[in-house]
DNA sequence: ATTGTTGTTCGCAAAATTACGAACATTTAT
DNA sequence: ATAAATGTTCGTAATTTTGCGAACAACAAT
């Protein structure tokens, strides 16, 4: 009776989903997504919270793969990594149309 | 010089997102997707961990709304909350494709 | 050289997450 | 009434996350 573990698959989108669990990670997608200039102080501005913080929830975005940023001094800008943000969009879309795709009338708690 | 705040649905993003946050949770989605058959004890037998804590992960994501379990002694039925898994989908959908959509020459970082 | 601007890193505290075994509750079967 | 089967809840421990201010690093401009 070996117990399964997880597929990398599995480890991968739960380490995308992890990252986008906070609410002002979110809204730091949010804006990136949506504009072009998107400095450190500018994604600051946009939040309740301070500097040393925001510096913090940009590195976790940064090590799950969903954004980058690159050193424009006295600046830093960062942007949504496009490749890893693909990779990210067809993953979670795989894993929603899984259930929409199914019978519904025979799934479970009906 | 007033902070912004979250938006609902950020707030409400984050939160689907952060119940998705785990390989163990990810693997419970991927079952319930598939399976029309969903009991406790199907989903305890995919995972490599306690029942306790099974059960502690599928609270979680049924807080978050993304299933739901009911009682059929002695046994519990698990499935994936169709109306919720919607929402959600649309919504990791929009925030994936506000980034699509815009310029890519412009954006930033390239 | 000194100052100003921009972000990161450090150190710390509080809170939340993850995991487990043991105990418990509920229903079914004997 | 007892025992078996199925999950949940409790109590606990280890780890991670979140947040902040202060200190620091890098570069620009005076």
């Amino acid at each position: 009776m070996t117990k399964p573990t997880y597929t990398s698959d599995q480890e991968r989108l739960a380490r995308f989903a992890k990252a986008m669990g906070h609410p002002t990670r979110i809204a730091i997608l949010n804006f990136l997504a949506q504009r072009n200039e998107c400095y450190f102080g500018d994604i600051h501005d946009e939040l309740p919270i301070a500097k040393a913080t925001v510096s913090q929830h940009l590195t976790e975005l940064k090590d799950a793969g969903l954004i980058q940023g690159t050193i424009q001094p006295p600046k830093v800008k960062y942007c949504i990594n496009r490749e890893n943000w693909n990779i990210a969009r067809s993953m979670f879309s795989a894993l929603f149309e899984d259930c929409k795709d199914h019978n519904s009338n025979t799934c479970c708690c009906k």
